[in-house]
DNA sequence: CCGAATCCACTCAGATACTG
DNA sequence: CAGTATCTGAGTGGATTCGG
């Protein structure tokens, strides 16, 4: 199988080469591959909402999450031209992340998938269970 | 780890469990967990566009999907209930697939999505590429 | 501070064969 | 027709260690 090189042996192959190889075949898919990551959403969202984060400040607010996860979902969405990545010549190192006018325009997808999923949980999650806000 | 008892061992645990194990923290999340699968978004398309369909006409407008996974998205899918399954006690035996309510509710979620996928496709992924419509 | 590299356990999904 | 059951390779993500 055919790997993008920036990419690591982690996580999945380039997009073109998974439409190539047809794993993805509708447009809609193709949404879903560059969110579907783990922690996809949550980068996103926190850039989205809150702009220009440190790698630092991602990794505290995304408690969770690992090292190694944190660089690798990033550097898919750079890739996926989703997530600017500016690094300054300093020491000690600073890098900072952003959302590009592609990550942007992402935003009210996300909020459709937030409302779909509130409403959803509502109704048949959490039916006649008490929840918590989160 | 807790599993659902319907839901085989393939695949991801209840949607409950996954919450309650903190795998899935926010209702975008939620969303992204009942669309995941591999095959579901196009089940739910299929479902969508041209109503109630039975097994046997899922796999053949489905080409690469194998029994077994059609079976397991579309058993995840009426767990969450997204889809009806209806079953007529005949012979040869017949199963009728349809979207629930809340199946029908995604449906403009899916359309928000073809349509980012479609104008990401083309200014990202085939910038200067032809590519055939599908 | 921001990673890269390695190792490992677990899960996923395909192929194949079988059943009421 | 509409599924199960089993086997298996490959993919995925966590922990840990090392480096500029």
């Amino acid at each position: 199988m055919v790997k993008n090189e920036r990419r690591t042996h982690l996580l999945a192959t380039d997009i073109k080469d998974r439409i190539n190889l047809q794993e993805i075949n509708c447009e809609k898919e193709l949404t879903l591959a560059v969110i579907g990551g783990k922690w996809k959403l949550i980068i996103l969202w926190h850039l989205g909402l809150e702009g220009t984060k440190r790698f630092s400040e991602l990794k505290k607010l995304i408690p969770h999450i690992t090292q190694k996860m944190l660089t690798n979902q990033l550097r898919e969405l750079e890739e996926d031209q989703l997530v600017l990545r500016k690094v300054y010549a300093e020491v000690p190192p600073r890098v900072e992340y952003s959302l590009t006018e592609y990550g942007q325009s992402l935003l009210p997808v996300l909020r459709m998938m937030y409302d779909w999923g509130k409403n959803y949980g509502n109704k048949v999650i959490w039916k006649d269970t008490a929840k918590a806000e989160g």
